[in-house]
DNA sequence: GCCAACGTTGGC
DNA sequence: GCCAACGTTGGC
């Protein structure tokens, strides 16, 4: 199993707007970027880990934690002429742009990002390098341990 | 609103 | 294939 951060802009589309739709699961349309889309479709798998981070936002922070329920398919988005994220060379018979669909497992403590940039062990994660614009990257085992930490999520029980 | 960083486009 | 121009992202 592999660990995630997927950015969004709460404007557009929530942590709440994830817990709050449908199944608390929605497809994670609008991705056009080469290198996310080989993410998605090479590397994520049913049961990853997302950790849906809020950019663009006041404060910017991780909100918590969703999980990969159908790995990558075309995203129909790009076939729609009247939709915000059309991409007209994007072929229904050969599609271009993939997305998956994510699932709300677990609100977390919000962690903003001073306190990510301040959290040693975090210095290498790829949402804090300078002009990391990927919307989804992947995150390491160790990094996803202190991820889940800051954000209030208990530990398992320990033994006696 | 500013601006640095990055991806894409298109002329050549 | 180079690279300047442009659009977008996203922190501040």
């Amino acid at each position: 199993m592999r660990h995630w951060l997927a950015k969004t802009e709460p404007e557009s589309f929530s942590w709440d707007d994830l817990v709050n739709a449908p199944g608390k699961t929605t497809c994670w349309d609008g991705v056009r970027n080469f290198q996310v889309r080989n993410f998605m479709r090479d590397h994520m798998r049913v049961g990853d880990l997302v950790l849906i981070y809020h950019s663009n936002a006041d404060p910017p922070a991780a909100m918590g934690v969703a999980e990969v329920t159908r790995e990558a398919y075309p995203d129909h988005t790009a076939f729609d002429p009247s939709h915000h994220h059309f991409d007209p060379k994007s072929d229904p018979e050969a599609p271009t742009w993939l997305m998956v669909d994510l699932r709300a497992k677990e609100a977390l403590t919000p962690v903003g990002l001073p306190v990510l940039r301040a959290t040693p062990g975090l210095e290498q994660m790829e949402l804090l390098q300078l002009g990391s614009r990927l919307s989804i990257t992947p995150v390491t085992p160790e990094e996803w341990a202190i991820l889940m930490r800051l954000g209030g999520r208990r530990e398992r029980s320990p033994r006696r």
